[in-house]
DNA sequence: GTAGGGCATTGATGTATGGTAAGAAATAAA
DNA sequence: TTTATTTCTTACCATACATCAATGCCCTAC
């Protein structure tokens, strides 16, 4: 039984318990290890993925075979590829767990009952699908703007947490930078602090 | 009458003509000139804008005074800040004409009515979020993993019409990098392709 | 026609970030 | 503990792209 994922649902999705209690066919708790993969570019995807507890990320890889990280997704977020999803297409990217994790695998048919069974759900479904876009949007404005080092503190102010539980090399990789660049960056940035 | 618009709405967007008309107070048909300005950074957005003929751009300004440009809204697309109409919140950019153009002003309430009026018409605005995911997400997925001209070649092929009539500075700025380097690039390009 | 403003190109040079390689430090494995 | 493996740092050099400045090219205005 997803303890978390249905307090989750149950206070922020606007479902209630007896909605939620109709659902459950479509959910599945899992406890996996650090590297295991939810799913890899070309599969559709069928689920969405709430991390009850651990970490996990999206990433794709570029045909030099180098990495770039989408999203990191830790306790009480959401992962999926949507497009995916909601166009039945081969996915652009990969899931996978960087801690231990328990994870709710939420089977798409989910989401399509969930929103006929509840206009409040509904409702939180569109304002996370919003959110999503805005997150997005600011991601590439940031890309197009700011330099590496405005790009790295700006992620500290938005994910303080995850600074201490992934590894500087994701980091990098998610500012689109490699790891030597933010090697550098942190230690101009420590230099400036004792100034 | 927005005739191209409804047109739209009808055929695509999985309204009904007695259902479109119920809409129309929301709807209002502008001829504007060349540079008109739709919003302002800092304002909240009110409006959708469809463009019925002509040319659009959404583009920030970061702090040092240079221009990104978000997107380019040619014939039957839509722009608009979607997170600043979803959230009530100050608007983080610009969206100005390019070429003297008609476009629709889609008040949010247009939206709202739309989708309560009609299921389909509600299946088909999620499409256009999710291809909005979609398509910024790719995007993202350029910035971090691809070189100036490797972009600009995706650009050719995303937009290929859009390449004659936006000044080259306006796609630099698409691109992330500057007006020289696009010309630069462009002379690389046209070298490549005489041996 | 001439004048002026935006736009594109080009060259010279600067800067931020990348690539490579080596070593240090941390973490996991044995 | 010792040994491996991964991660982080640092130094040196390479490269992509930015910046600055000059020139020419269209435009449109007059």
């Amino acid at each position: 039984m997803p303890a978390t994922f249905k307090n989750y649902m149950i206070h922020k999705g606007g479902l209630t318990l007896q909605e939620f209690d109709q659902l459950t066919d479509s959910l599945q708790v899992k406890k996996v290890n650090k590297d295991h993969i939810f799913l890899r570019e070309g599969e559709i995807c069928e689920h969405s993925f709430f991390v009850e507890s651990g970490l996990l990320r999206s990433f794709t890889i570029d045909e030099s075979g180098k990495e770039h990280i989408i999203q990191f997704a830790p306790e009480n977020w959401f992962v999926s590829d949507r497009s995916s999803i909601f166009f039945n297409e081969p996915s652009d990217f990969f899931i996978e767990a960087i801690e231990d994790s328990t994870v709710v695998f939420i089977h798409k048919d989910f989401m399509i009952k969930a929103t006929e069974l509840s206009s409040r759900f509904m409702e939180y479904n569109e304002k996370l699908l919003q959110n999503n876009i805005r997150h997005i949007q600011k991601r590439v404005n940031l890309l197009l703007s700011a330099s590496a080092e405005s790009r790295y503190l700006n992620f500290i102010q938005l994910y303080p947490d995850l600074l201490l539980r992934v590894p500087q090399w994701m980091i990098a990789s998610y500012l689109g930078i490699t790891p030597e660049s933010l090697s550098r960056v942190r230690k101009d940035l420590a230099s400036k602090n004792f100034k």
